[in-house]
RNA sequence: GGGCUGUUAACUCAGUUGGUUUAGAGUGUCACCUUGACAGGGUGGAAGUCACUGGUUCGAGUCCAGUACAGCCCA
């Protein structure tokens, strides 16, 4: 069977995919084995895949299959999330295509199209996932708007209602004027803009004077009801109790004073307008200033601005900007930087604005959840997080939970008879029932009630993820509600360390007293190879599925490794998957090679790859222990570093030249066994980080029966680790390499055999793995000698002195040189022994063990200085 | 403005409680090789005042303080 020279991952990755969901190998349910579960952080309904994703999947994937492997019973949840205001923005739009206003239907019918609009096009990043390989039990699959996780949702509303923790009030919120709904402080992103200051002149009452007020925004005046400045400011004291007019509007207003007020910035007076902006507006309350609230919903102005109606509020500043310069109250305008808050979703100015809103009381859910964190009962990687969650928890604000929008959980709450009165009840029955009782009306009907329009933040909702998704919230004893949480696991970007994992762990705590997860892995956010963020809008961002056609699932899934050290920001270059797919490509020529081997019966088993067995199958157990221990500490690109050289280097490069047969040569029946079990093993260790072609090759390397899969089979345990074969054979390396050298250097083909002689001083005697040394360097024979040999090049290795005659090819300057080098390294390298040997303190508090280091230093430069030396002589140098 | 990280080879990063031969890896780079697994390869090189300045110590990439620069979070 021929097999061609290339690996082709576009051939199995669908077949091996296919095969697996077949068998069921990713299905998941109670039973006596230990679970090892994650939930994937659900992806926005409306996402397609994208750099971030493929990075978090590929981890996620990485610790499940491993965990199957090790024999426990893993669990990964696959979800998607609603996103209330991308969804609705994207059907708001696509209706727009077709012509149809949103105002124009009823919540109904919106709520259809939605709908419609999520069968047809929801969830496509769930399909992508499958092509990168991820091993989700999909008949778990969650959606945050099912039937029962909706109800878990209401439920945990109504609780927390109950509980007192959540409550009606009107505050300042950020609020999104293109989505037309409030957004969460989390929500907002600040961003450095090159605006204006401008100057303006407010005329005193009774006065022949005015103040000036410098402002960023002068369509706010229209609402001002107020100029403030610092009580202590001498410059003002005459004006304090004084009234002045508003430009535009002539609105009087008073002069008030407030330590609020910096003295040093602009002009020290500041315009107060307590509807739109969060410090005027507490400002407000503490003077008891009127509120003038100038704009509407959509960021238009409003009939309260009295001029510039209907006008958008950009448009209005350019207009007020004017006026103010054509009625003269304009002094000048200055550039200036100042930071203006952008909503996430729609990337519209956020609009500071009074509404009525609903809370989420935080205080008392965040002390648990913080202690747990602080204590490492919930453990995070990397742990330098543990800060930045603690400031927050520390200064945590109510989070205003209502989003004035149709697509999401409908708030539960019905208001009676059209009053602001209401109640919070599951469904309007029962509301009814508790709007009777909190009225004493018993003629009150349903028809009387009319639930809130708003909707929840949709992280009102995956914060209860790891709960819901099991069922924890409605039937906290069902069986895998007990058997998964919490679950193990967590692996999310920094990015939502506050949007969601803070909150995940005070659900956890509030509905199960215990924690959603032991350990949260913090990924690093992908940047391109400037460093910039990778986004759709800068199109550095390559796409995943054309990577994963290019080079293949696993391929790209090294690739995103090898950039990504635990935590740190990842700067990710088409040339990693490329690396990768390299990679893909020597372990498929290296199972090449080995299927190219007859045995033969006949065959003995040469001594060398006796010695190479016994050699890889203690380095083997050596990688497996340093193996565990990264992954313990979540060390995936370690983990990956170390088997791509391990099965590259050490079984590629030195092991399989070993143990290979001379061409057209069969190969020992016991030495193909031994290949055979150790690449099985490199394998199965290989599979969580490469799946597809793991499998490819385990199924090639022997005959399979139905049903078999290294998906299922079991990780490789460690055997005993022979620590001095392991420094006897990179003893042997060394001299292999040396001899390489000295080929090279002197232009010695392979072909022509090459004596090895070795000095014994007494002390030393044959190296070890001769036998290994002469295959791998064509060497007709190693001796002893205890003399120099004439006319030889010459090397050290440790202490040991080797010696490979050649006659005519010699050349002495040469050779000369390169001992003269290595002869003061080593002088180098005695004084700074000597510098420390010779200094009393250092032989007086150093531990004993350090010294002694330091004396065999000292014997072995002397030993090499003197025999280095030697050479030089008989060099006749 | 407040807080938290980081700065080690051209690039991306390791470097555990200070001491394991004058700092390691992968990639890149350079030279040579190349009909028998793999040029997506092999062999061998070169490459670093561990950001800077002080301090603690017998001993500092590692601990402490300050400076510069970069990034993140919060206002």
């Amino acid at each position: 069977m021929e097999i061609p020279s290339k690996y082709n991952p576009a051939e199995t990755e669908e077949t091996w995919y296919k095969y697996w969901l077949e068998n069921g190998f990713f299905r998941s349910s109670p039973d006596d084995r230990e679970p090892y579960t994650i939930v994937i952080p659900p992806p926005n309904v409306t996402g397609v895949l994208h750099m971030g994703h493929m990075l978090n999947n590929t981890i996620q994937d990485i610790l499940v299959r491993r965990a199957r492997m090790r024999g426990k019973n893993a669990c990964w949840v696959p979800g998607t999330d609603h996103a209330s205001i991308a969804t609705e923005a994207r059907v708001v739009a696509r209706l727009k295509e077709e012509g149809i206003d949103k105002s124009s239907l009823s919540r109904e019918e919106f709520l259809g199209h939605a709908w419609q609009w999520k069968e047809k096009h929801g969830g496509i990043i769930l399909e992508q996932l499958k092509k990168l390989g991820a091993s989700c039990d999909w008949s778990r699959t969650v959606f945050t708007m099912d039937e029962s996780y909706s109800e878990s949702v209401i439920d945990v509303f109504i609780d927390l209602y109950n509980k007192g923790l959540i409550y009606r009030g009107v505050r300042m919120v950020n609020w999104d004027p293109q989505a037309m709904t409030a957004v969460s402080d989390e929500e907002v992103v600040y961003r450095e803009l090159n605006s204006k200051l401008y100057y303006v002149r407010y005329p005193v009452q009774g006065e022949n004077e005015w103040v000036i007020v410098a402002t960023t925004r002068p369509e706010t005046i229209l609402g001002d009801t107020a100029v403030s400045v610092n009580p202590r400011d001498k410059r003002f004291s005459h004006l304090h109790g004084k009234k002045v007019m508003v430009p535009m509007v002539n609105r009087i207003v008073p002069v008030i004073t407030d330590d609020y007020v910096d003295m040093e910035f602009g002009t020290g007076a500041l315009k107060i307008t307590p509807a739109h902006d969060i410090n005027d507006y507490e400002i407000g309350i503490r003077h008891n200033l009127e509120v003038i609230d100038i704009f509407n919903p959509d960021g238009t102005l409003g009939v309260k601005a009295e001029i510039f109606i209907g006008m958008d509020r950009f448009d209005a500043r350019d207009a007020a900007v004017k006026k103010l310069t054509d009625e003269g109250f304009m002094v000048k305008v200055e550039d200036y930087v100042n930071k203006v808050g952008f909503s996430e979703r729609t990337d519209s100015a956020i609009e500071p604005r009074l509404s009525m809103q609903w809370f989420c009381r935080m205080q008392e859910m965040a002390g648990p959840a913080l202690v747990n964190v602080m204590n490492n009962n919930v453990k995070f990687h990397p742990v330098k997080f543990k800060n930045t969650y603690r400031h927050w928890m520390e200064n945590i604000k109510d989070w205003c939970i209502s989003r004035q929008l149709w697509w999401g959980h409908r708030i539960p709450a019905w208001y009676i008879q059209g009053g602001n009165e209401f109640v919070v009840a599951g469904s309007a029955d029962e509301a009814l029932k508790l709007a009777i009782e909190k009225t004493g009306n018993s003629k009150l009907q349903v028809s009387d009630l009319r639930q809130d329009e708003d909707v929840l933040d949709t992280w009102f909702s995956s914060w209860l993820w790891p709960i819901a998704v099991f069922d924890g919230i409605r039937d906290p004893d069902n069986a895998d509600y007990k058997y998964y949480y919490p679950t193990n696991d967590l692996v999310t970007a920094p990015e939502i360390l506050f949007f969601w994992v803070a909150r995940m762990i005070m659900a956890g705590y509030e509905y199960r007293r215990e924690k959603p997860f032991d350990n949260v892995y913090l990924t690093g956010i992908v940047r391109d190879k400037l460093g910039r963020k990778m986004s759709k809008s800068l199109g550095n961002s390559p796409e995943p599925l054309e990577l994963i056609s290019k080079y293949g699932a696993d391929g790209v899934r090294v690739g995103m490794l090898l950039c990504s050290p635990a935590g740190g920001d990842l700067l990710f270059d088409e040339s990693l998957t490329e690396q990768g797919r390299n990679f893909s490509n020597k372990i498929w020529n290296a199972f090449r090679l080995v299927s190219s081997w007859k045995t033969g019966d006949k065959t003995e088993q040469p001594l060398h790859s006796v010695s190479a067995i016994r050699w890889f199958d203690s380095r083997l157990s050596e990688a497996i222990f340093r193996l565990d221990k990264m992954y313990d500490r979540y060390k995936l690109s370690e983990a990956l570093m170390l088997l791509y050289k391990l099965f590259w280097d050490d079984f590629s490069s030195w092991y399989l030249e070993i143990v290979k047969p001379d061409y057209k040569q069969p190969v020992d029946n016991k030495s193909y066994a031994a290949t055979i079990v150790f690449f099985d093993k490199l394998l199965r260790l290989l599979h969580p980080l490469m799946p597809f072609i793991t499998e490819e090759l385990w199924q090639k390397l022997e005959t399979r029966s139905r049903g078999e899969s290294i998906v299922i089979a079991r990780m490789p345990e460690p055997a005993r680790v022979e620590k001095k074969l392991l420094t006897d054979f990179s003893f042997a390396m060394e001299i292999v390499s040396a001899i390489r050298t000295i080929r090279a250097e002197k232009n010695i083909p392979r072909k022509e055999s090459l004596p090895l002689l070795v000095r014994t001083n007494g002390v030393t005697a044959l190296p070890p793995f001769g036998e290994v040394i002469v295959k791998l360097c064509n060497l007709s024979g190693i001796t002893v000698t205890d003399r120099k040999p004439e006319n030889a090049v010459s090397f050290m290795v440790k202490t040991t002195e080797l010696f490979v005659p050649l006659e005519d090819k010699l050349d002495i300057l040469s050779e000369t040189a390169k001992i003269k080098k290595e002869l003061e390294y080593n002088r180098g390298f005695l004084a700074s022994v000597m510098q420390k040997l010779n200094n009393e303190r250092f032989v007086r508090n150093a531990p004993e063990k350090v010294i002694e280091m330091e004396r065999a230093k000292k014997a072995d430069a002397l030993s090499k200085i003197a025999s280095l030396e030697e050479r030089l002589k008989s060099l006749g140098q």
